[in-house]
DNA sequence: ACCTGAACACCGTTCAAGT
DNA sequence: ACCTGAACACCGTTCAAGT
């Protein structure tokens, strides 16, 4: 068996070639690059798509973004700082996903507004799976560094928390603690995540969102039987 | 269910005879390390516990267990082999807990028989961060290797859908497709666990079980309102 | 202001012994 | 049979320049 062979040696320095798209972000800046901050978070969600996010290394990204690994520290403070910001990234993208998706809901159907949650959630993570790995990671913030990073999180928490509250006000959802019908939420969208991207339930990309609202629908709608 | 099996692998010889707590480590000079394998495997919970799954080494691992670090290779094949034998040994080890569990519970009553799981699933976490930090950190298997692995997590999902299964058949659970309804439980309790573990949610040890049926016990019996 | 280079202590893994 | 030692390529991070 062989091992998961390293890059031999130095790689031919895969010089970027500048990042697509992106006009000229550079206007009176004389950057080198560009823009690196940006070029190496892509660089890390790129590597943990790849190879997940244990594999990323502060080397490896510099080297995507074609730069000397010290360049990365004039932007990060070190090597969780980027990944902080590469979930931080991920969690507001999430957040305006959901958001945006909601608008298509009428207030009148709760049940509906949490399981276009719980799809928008999960197929984020399908679509986005190097991102999701980082934010899904170990987490960063145990020692309250990286407050915008739990500041994203916690938009996120909110805006199910205030769904299911409204849901109970319009007599639409049993009158169940919200707080907790937010964790078991959570908890039941970010299981499912965890076991797409992992490859443990396959599923091809474009029935994501359908197998979570199957599994989610029937949660809500509970698994004991009426009596 | 399958019984947990040898670990097949290359690994030359199980040396699990020599199970007995070593009341001292004393004994001969020349001392080979009584159990070499254990202690590896032990001191990388320990790790995990104390800093992450992602803050273990080969190296440090060897170093708390007294030996050179090109020891461990004698009974791993590698840095990822460990992780593999510490993960399967704890989903072997949830497994028997679960079915312990599932004693006390009368079969007539298959919602407590599913909270009972959720339980003993979250506690188990709980009580057990550093193998659970492994369990449930990067797929080790996905290039179908570590199959008795695969086989220990197999065999608590199957445990998990046969309970489904016959609450379905005694018709105290709604006709729901097992196979979902199992993924959806699993979903809910490693999420539930990951947010205890990473104390996104904060609880004290004790009251982890009582928040786990508290959470589960509302899912499972819906949150939509009944028409 | 932005990036590079050398240096240091650490890692995983290999080859080659030591007992 | 079980363990140690030296070596190699890689990493994160620091100090100190180069442009």
């Amino acid at each position: 068996m062989i091992a998961p062979q390293k890059k031999a040696s130095a790689k031919p320095r895969a010089r970027a070639t500048t990042k697509p798209k992106k006009a000229a972000p550079q206007a009176s800046k004389a950057y080198h690059h560009g823009d690196l901050r940006r070029a190496i978070i892509d660089a890390t969600k790129a590597i943990a798509e790849e190879s997940g996010a244990e594999a990323f290394t502060l080397r490896e990204a510099a080297r995507r973004a074609g730069v000397n690994h010290r360049a990365a520290y004039r932007h990060f403070q070190d090597k969780s700082d980027v990944l902080a910001a590469v979930a931080e990234e991920g969690f507001t993208v999430l957040l305006a996903r959901i958001v945006s998706t909601l608008e298509g809901v009428p207030a009148s159907d709760p049940e509906a507004r949490l399981l276009a949650i719980a799809r928008s959630y999960v197929e984020f993570a399908s679509e986005n799976r190097g991102a999701y790995r980082v934010m899904s990671g170990p987490r960063l913030n145990v020692e309250a560094n990286y407050p915008t990073l739990e500041e994203a999180i916690t938009n996120c928490l909110v805006l199910v928390r205030r769904e299911i509250e409204a849901g109970i006000q319009r007599d639409k959802l049993r009158n169940v603690n919200a707080f907790d019908a937010t964790l078991a939420l959570w908890a039941a969208v970010h299981g499912l995540a965890t076991l797409v991207i992992t490859r443990r339930v396959q599923v091809r990309p474009a029935l994501v969102g359908s197998l979570t609202e199957r599994l989610l629908g029937d949660l809500l709608s509970g698994y004991a039987k009426k009596k």
